[in-house]
RNA sequence: GGGCGAAUGGCGGAACUGGUAGACGCGCACGACUCAAAAUCGUGUUUCGCAAGAAGUGAGAGUUCGAUUCUCUCUUCGCCCA
């Protein structure tokens, strides 16, 4: 019997859709849309397993929806600016744009050897003009909008790759790809005011049903929102500082303040210029890098001021006024009340420089003698020691008094504060879109007129200097507009910009005039099923649902703000890590073992390896599988059968030789199968319920898996279809109906293995042009046998196949008369029966 | 320190709204084919027990006729935030 040719098959099934656009989306407003997205690959070389698990689990979405009939859109492009290939392009002193469009192509050919049902039309890269001169006019409209600005801040340095870094690429304190330690450093940055959208971020969380709950509770976390309260602190000492404000979310435990402390970048510290103490502390601070982690991890330090600050609930309470290098400036006021008996960062400072702690909160347990020893009490409680707060609830109820109270006094206010901050996207790097902006000699601002677009990158630069490239490149940096001589801003833009709008793009990415269409926006958004890693539940995401609502502000065109209907986020691919007895990393391929337990290297079998734990695939421990390999050892189809069988998509997955073997062989054995069926001729006599039924009920459990993401299951299910067709072909007569089952068992598998689908069908001489996906009986799906489980006591004792015709009376009376049951039930009281249809009997029986 | 989630055979995992725990795959064992091996096909495979039967979903309690599923406490692990 001939064996499956997947290198054949495949080939041709490739071949047969690019030359066939046969996943061409175009409008069609009678079809219902499916818009399917999964997050747009970094050229980085080549694809790793990760994408292959990714790209998987969104094409058998895109085809299982086309079968059912939507019109389907299902693009793929490039992240195509960022640091490593400007990384590359110095080590190997050759150009990012060569570097990222080899890996481009060397990716799409591995793309489309998974045989995706992408619509390669609609490719688009982020590092083409063509992409980013819509992004540039996109940041002009935002600047008009109000939504973009530009401020003096302190920043998160990176001095190894000399750029700014976001906090949340600031991973303990060091940057996420160089690894050194960040330094706070003051530039001229441009922001997206993303902290306009803080409110509408967090509440529209609750429209997005089809979000896992957890990138929700992440993004709500990382909004942050709190309620507290504004105070006014009078300050003595000084003829010239009347009063400092702070922002706190416990103004309840005011009676507890024994310091003020303001951030180093305070307004105040101008007071302070020419100390050259202060000056040395400052510089000390700087050390400590910006994010709330580095602040956390550091040693609390204070400068102490000759200021004194009045408790406003208690005139006689003065405390000293610390700078401290715990208080950041763009958090509330730069300034906070310290409590340290209810603080523990509070406690610390206060212990370091012998700082009155005074109780204020008591847990419910304790008396009101209670006292706060070696550590700050932060939870809920009773309030003591403070006055017209005492005996109430802490802390929402005694919040509320208190910010009452000052409020009717007239001492403060109560806030609404978001731990969100604006978007700072100026990057001192080459390899990212311009800026389009320019200055004039007064530093004022001009924004390049839309005529000028796109502002490109020039070409031939040396990349190996210190500092942003862009910066040295006169002849580019040096323009005239209107005659008049203006310098370019030379920070590029974060390839977070990039992704934030790129889904729009999709929908009309060939226009080149507008960034978008907005009644092709109309018809394809808002993206129906978004596909990624958890990684980027918050950064990439939010940013998203940002951009929509900035392009959306003040449009008559679109109102939309959610972006992403429906998101997945999948689990990793990972496998063992393997080590030589020198510590080194070692590729799988490269290690061999004959009994599983022992493992020595190819090269030399006498140099043992140390197996260490399955990890996630990743470059540095070398634990990866190449997938081009893979598939030109076992196909497409195979890996695309063996990464989603293993494991649920959003949990993790174990790479496995065995697995991805078996995946093979299966599709070995399914291809005899139909190899035997086609060469059938006779046998097709009687109509065959049972596999009527059979067929209604797996189609009826792939639409419900499918549906669920339960492709683990879906799999298994292939694997029952495969040993019921096997039986049913050893009979004498497979059925009148067995054509049409058999056809239809072919269409439901074809998003999971298509060229393998499309190859049998096309042998059964079935048409693989406008496939349907069969419909279900319902009729089918309904036994008139049941299986009555029967229970004694909630034991299960025995299981009946009962039709289910057969009454209640009857039924009970009957299995009371089964031998088996008979000796638990004869001579008993039964005290209860319980009774539920079709399903169980049980007997409780008075002991 | 806070939040979220998970824990089921030798392994990956399945079990719809509480109703036959272990689907399906891997591995393993035995058998067939073969001089032999590989490949392939077949049978078996939670544990204890010859069997009848008993125990069993991280540990302990609770609700229930009945709990992998619901509630509480704890342990371990993972992820995110600090």
């Amino acid at each position: 019997m001939e064996r499956y040719n997947f290198k054949l098959v495949e080939k041709k099934w490739q071949e047969h859709w690019l030359k066939n656009k046969t996943f061409k989306s175009e409008i069609n407003k009678d079809k219902r849309k499916f818009y399917c997205l999964e997050m747009f690959p970094y050229p980085s070389g080549r694809i790793h397993m990760g994408h292959v698990r990714n790209y998987t689990i969104g094409d058998v979405l895109s085809r299982y929806k086309t079968l059912k009939g939507f019109n389907v859109l299902h693009p793929m492009g490039w992240d195509s600016f960022g640091m490593p290939a400007e990384n590359a392009a110095k080590q190997n002193n050759l150009n990012p744009k060569n570097w990222t469009e080899k890996n481009i192509e060397i990716m799409k050919s591995q793309l489309k050897m998974l045989g995706l049902s992408v619509d390669w039309d609609r490719e688009i890269s982020t590092c083409s003009p063509e992409y980013f001169k819509h992004q540039q006019k996109i940041f002009l409209d935002l600047y008009d909008k109000g939504l973009v600005y530009r401020k003096e801040s302190y920043v998160n340095w990176d001095p190894v790759d000399k750029t700014v870094l976001a906090n949340e690429q600031v991973i303990d304190g060091k940057g996420w790809r160089s690894g050194a330690v960040v330094e706070r450093k003051k530039l001229n940055q441009w922001f997206f005011k993303i902290s306009h959208f803080s409110e509408e971020l967090l509440n529209d969380l609750n429209k997005l049903n089809n979000w896992p709950e957890k990138v929700k509770i992440m993004q709500k976390n990382w909004i942050g929102k709190s309620f507290g309260c504004e105070i006014d602190f009078q300050i003595e000492g000084s003829k010239d500082i009347k009063s400092i404000k702070c922002y706190t979310t416990r103004p309840d435990t005011l009676f507890g303040f024994s310091f003020l402390a303001l951030s180093v970048d305070h307004p105040l510290s101008k007071y302070y210029e020419n100390n050259s103490q202060f000056a040395e502390f400052k510089k000390e601070c700087s050390k400590t890098g910006t994010t709330e982690e580095s602040i956390a991890q550091a040693t609390k330090i204070g400068f102490k001021t000759e200021l004194t600050a009045i408790n406003p609930l208690d005139k006689e309470s003065k405390v000293p006024v610390y700078f401290a290098n715990f208080v950041l400036m763009d958090y509330g006021f730069g300034a906070v009340f310290g409590c340290p008996a209810h603080d523990q960062r509070d406690f610390d400072f206060a212990k370091k420089y012998n700082l009155k702690i005074k109780t204020v909160v008591k847990p419910a347990s304790e008396n009101d003698n209670y006292q706060v020893t070696d550590q700050a009490y932060t939870g809920a409680g009773i309030m003591i020691n403070s006055e017209f707060l005492n005996g109430i609830t802490a802390p929402e109820k005694s919040i509320y008094e208190t910010i009452k109270f000052l409020e009717n006094k007239k001492l403060g206010k109560k806030k609404i504060n978001y731990r969100l901050k604006d978007w700072g996207i100026s990057r001192q790097r080459y390899w990212g879109c311009p800026i389009p902006i320019a200055y004039d000699n007064d530093n004022n601002v001009i924004k390049i007129p839309e005529k000028d677009l796109p502002v490109k990158l020039p070409e031939n630069i040396n990349l190996n200097t210190n500092g942003n490239p862009l910066d040295r490149q006169k002849n580019w940096k040096e323009i005239v507009i209107n005659g008049k001589k203006y310098k370019r801003e030379t920070d590029t833009l974060d390839t977070f910009v990039d992704s934030s709008w790129y889904y729009l793009r999709f929908c009309s990415a060939n226009n080149e005039k507008k960034p978008f269409d907005f009644d092709e926006l109309d018809y394809w958004m808002p993206v129906d099923q978004y596909i990624g890693g958890v990684e980027h539940a918050i950064l990439h995401l939010l940013y998203s649902r940002f951009f929509m609502r900035a392009i959306s502000l003040n449009n008559d065109e679109t109102k939309l703000k959610e972006p992403f209907e429906g998101l997945f986020t999948q689990g990793m691919v990972c496998h063992q890590t393997y080590r030589d007895e020198d510590n080194n990393w070692i590729y799988p391929e490269e290690v061999s073992s004959d009994d599983g337990k022992n493992f020595y290297q190819n090269k030399d079998p006498s140099k043992r390896i140390i197996v260490g734990p399955s990890e996630s695939m990743s470059k540095s421990k070398k634990n990866t599988i190449d997938p081009e390999k893979i598939i030109q050892i076992y196909g497409a189809d195979a890996v695309r059968l063996f990464i989603l069988s293993d494991s649920p998509p959003e949990k993790d997955v174990q790479w496995s030789d065995t697995g991805i073997s078996a995946s093979f062989k299966f599709l070995q054995k399914l291809w005899s199968l139909n190899e035997k069926i086609c060469k059938n001729e006779k046998k097709f006599l009687k109509f065959d319920e049972k596999l009527e039924k059979f067929n209604n009920q797996i189609i009826n459990k792939f639409n419900n898996d499918l549906n669920r993401f339960g492709f683990n299951v879906v799999i298994a299910s292939i694997y029952k279809i495969y040993s019921f067709y096997n039986q049913q072909t050893n009979k004498d007569d497979w059925g009148s109906n067995f054509n049409k089952n058999y056809a239809n068992i072919l269409k439901i598998i074809n998003p999971i293995i298509p060229h393998f689908s499309n190859e049998c069908l096309e042998r059964l001489k079935q048409s693989v042009e406008n496939i349907e996906w069969p419909e279900v009986e319902q009729k089918y799906l309904e036994n008139e046998v049941v299986n009555i489980v029967t229970q004694i006591n909630g034991k299960k004792r025995k299981v009946f196949s009962i039709n289910k015709s057969v009454d209640k009376e009857t039924l009970i009376k009957s299995i009371k008369n089964d031998e088996q049951i008979k000796k638990y039930v004869d001579n008993k009281e039964i005290i209860k029966t319980i009774y539920i249809e079709n399903k169980l009997i049980n007997f409780i029986i008075k002991k």
